[in-house]
DNA sequence: GGAGAAATGATAATCAATTCTCACATTATT
DNA sequence: AATAATGTGAGAATTGATTATCATTTCTCC
């Protein structure tokens, strides 16, 4: 008796595979905003490139550990991430799309509204409405 | 020959029995910022009340339905609820404890962040760092 | 007082996000 | 090449939040 494997051999895809989480990092670094570990993914998948998700989250964990990256709550639910060499920035959420966008500039003020005997040590500014994509398409 | 019926009358906490639900939207309303259906649950149940956890869901989702709740996200994880009748306002969130404080007043200069194209409909503004009590137990 | 509607609490089911596992692939080191 | 170390993808397992279910218990209105 002859058990005969064929495993698919068909999936090695040697064009990209140099390192995929280079490959994750960078999409990322391309981005306007700041993405969720799906959102990412989904960006690159649907550019061609094959990355598992669970490549994405390595990437993601692995670039906040070394320092290269930083997770943004507050936007919507869910954890986003972005590349923490940017500027100081906020962001802006399309309530149509979901996307996150950053925007430049800051606000004023923001020291007045803080309590007696509270120590603040950050901000964040998310502007709600809708971008221009969405807007347009209505 | 006589049955003695002593089944457990005694969950019958007829002092707290009026209508769960108003316990529960009483508490968030007294509440000094949003809470988290686990926050509020947590708050009750430690403050003696005896209600269920569904209790709470059920309570916040039907404030929201009939208008007199806001759900709010944007701070860290997970959603919180607040009245809806409490003036503008914004949120201190405490990296030690995790709860979210109201605060008075608001900002300039937000919307020379919008983009061109895009429509804002409203805003957050969420402080970040340490509450008088827990940098007191610092 | 009684009947049906609504509320309640415990817990199971669901759902999405994230992590884990493992067989195999790739790269780095001799 | 040989071996070891690391990376990868697919899917299972885990987790936490929320919702659904169901047997009781209260309420409401007659």
């Amino acid at each position: 008796m002859r058990i005969d494997y064929h495993f698919s051999m068909q999936r090695t895809n040697q064009q990209q595979r140099a390192n995929q989480q280079q490959t994750v990092l960078r999409a990322l670094g391309e981005a306007d905003g700041p993405l969720s570990a799906r959102e990412l993914w989904s960006r690159l998948i649907g550019s061609g490139k094959s990355v598992g998700l669970a490549t994405v989250y390595r990437a993601l964990q692995r670039g906040v550990e070394e320092g290269t990256l930083e997770s943004v709550e507050g936007l919507g639910r869910g954890v986003r991430y972005e590349p923490k060499d940017r500027e100081h920035h906020h962001h802006f959420l399309c309530s149509t799309c979901d996307h996150a966008f950053d925007l430049f500039g800051c606000v004023e003020g923001l020291d007045s509204l803080v309590p007696d005997g509270f120590q603040m040590t950050g901000h964040e500014v998310v502007l709600l409405g809708t971008c221009d994509a969405c807007g347009n398409a209505a």
